[in-house]
DNA sequence: TTTTTACGATAGTACTACTATCAGGTTTGT
DNA sequence: ACAAACCTGATAGTAGTACTATCGTAAAAA
């Protein structure tokens, strides 16, 4: 089946490859395959020489692609974010009622992923589960300045400034939306990880959602 | 001068280290220097070697106190927790009404961390800076598992349930307690990492805490 | 005084994170 | 059709990490 969704492609900035993976069968593979080994080894055991083996390839040809795992990491967690960002304008953009909206998007942005969707070569389901676990080393780094001048984190601010502007419509006076925005997302991605890890300190789980916590909490502080 | 604090020793477990660090000058040497190292460094490009150099001692004497750098931020941040639920305890113990006691207690847990008080070895205002951009990597590995059940995360899961006890005392219907309790500390320190790295998606800045961010939320959520 | 213990020094191993070079196959331009 | 350009895989090599093992000595404990 080809929809709209499937001739739609997530760019991002040029500054994190060297050789464009999506221009490539090699490049796709090497999408694929990260997002399968990143979630099966975590971030610190996977290694390009690994990834090499597994796609019966060449470390130097990935290298020809990203010049480090960490560029690599940054990479799919943009995409991540783009494609999240895709996600949250299809679901509230024909919403006008702004309370609505916002929990639409709360529920967008909180919600697991389950369904390997559209985009053939990416996993967005495993690919959600490296967020979980792997997200916050992107940017816990010594280069983070550096890096965030060059842009490598501009899908994910838009994001949640697109957030706290939703929030701001449910209430302009409210004098923290963009903390809350941040702590929407960064926090969904932590309470997901608690609920797999340390049970013992979140109520999430099977029969209570991240997104019935965070809409809860949003609409009561902005009430 | 000689105070009560200072006769405390914040305990922890014997797994985390090979022989105890408080046991001896050099192991307080250890201590001391990687707080400054890993604070300077970041904890990527930390290693033993860098480690013993700067001491004037030798790498296979400090792996004679920590199996390897892992096992050492473990105890970093144990000790930190430790520490700050002493001072969460010292802070809230003679407040009554529960209601200021859980503000006190987010200001608490929340606020910077700027007098390097008590611990001569251990410098608690450069600690707290290593658990803003480390902290997450202590947990976010393939053996976060079998570690919680070694007992390596038990001081921050008992700090973030006495938290969550505080947030029962004030509303004992709210039904996220816990999710609440365990998003305002770790909230807390990534509401610090955005306000030095990314301005753009928080309101916390010189005239605005975290702590009166969080206190704001906290307060209304539980209304 | 003997014996443990602690520490520093040195050596060595396996692996990581690259960089450089070369050769063959495929694609592209004319 | 033919050469040039390009892409990929293979191999080699380097510097550094994360250890482990062994040894000698000085100081502390028995």
């Amino acid at each position: 089946m080809n929809t709209l969704l499937d001739s739609l492609k997530i760019e991002l900035t040029d500054k994190l490859y060297v050789k464009d993976p999506e221009s490539s069968d090699l490049g796709k593979r090497i999408l694929s395959a990260s997002i399968e080994m990143i979630h099966e080894l975590g971030f610190e055991q996977f290694t390009f020489k690994k990834l090499g083996t597994a796609i019966g390839s060449n470390e130097s040809s990935i290298y020809r692609y990203f010049e480090n795992k960490h560029k690599l990491l940054l990479y799919l967690t943009n995409w991540y974010w783009g494609w999240m960002e895709l996600q949250l304008v299809l679901a509230t953009n024909s919403i006008d009622n702004s309370q609505k909206k916002l929990h639409k998007a709360i529920e967008i942005l909180t919600q697991e992923i389950q369904q390997d969707s559209s985009y053939g070569h990416i996993n967005e389901s495993k690919l959600h589960k490296i967020l979980i676990e792997e997200y916050s080393k992107s940017f816990l780094t010594k280069e983070v300045d550096k890096e965030n001048k060059e842009g490598y984190f501009m899908v994910y601010k838009r994001l949640a400034m697109h957030l706290s502007k939703m929030i701001q419509s449910v209430n302009s006076t409210y004098p923290y939306p963009s903390s809350l925005a941040s702590t929407i997302l960064e926090g969904s991605l932590h309470q997901q990880f608690l609920q797999d890890h340390f049970t013992s300190i979140t109520d999430c789980n099977e029969h209570v959602s991240p997104t019935a916590y965070f809409v809860h909490l949003t609409t009561n502080v902005l009430k």
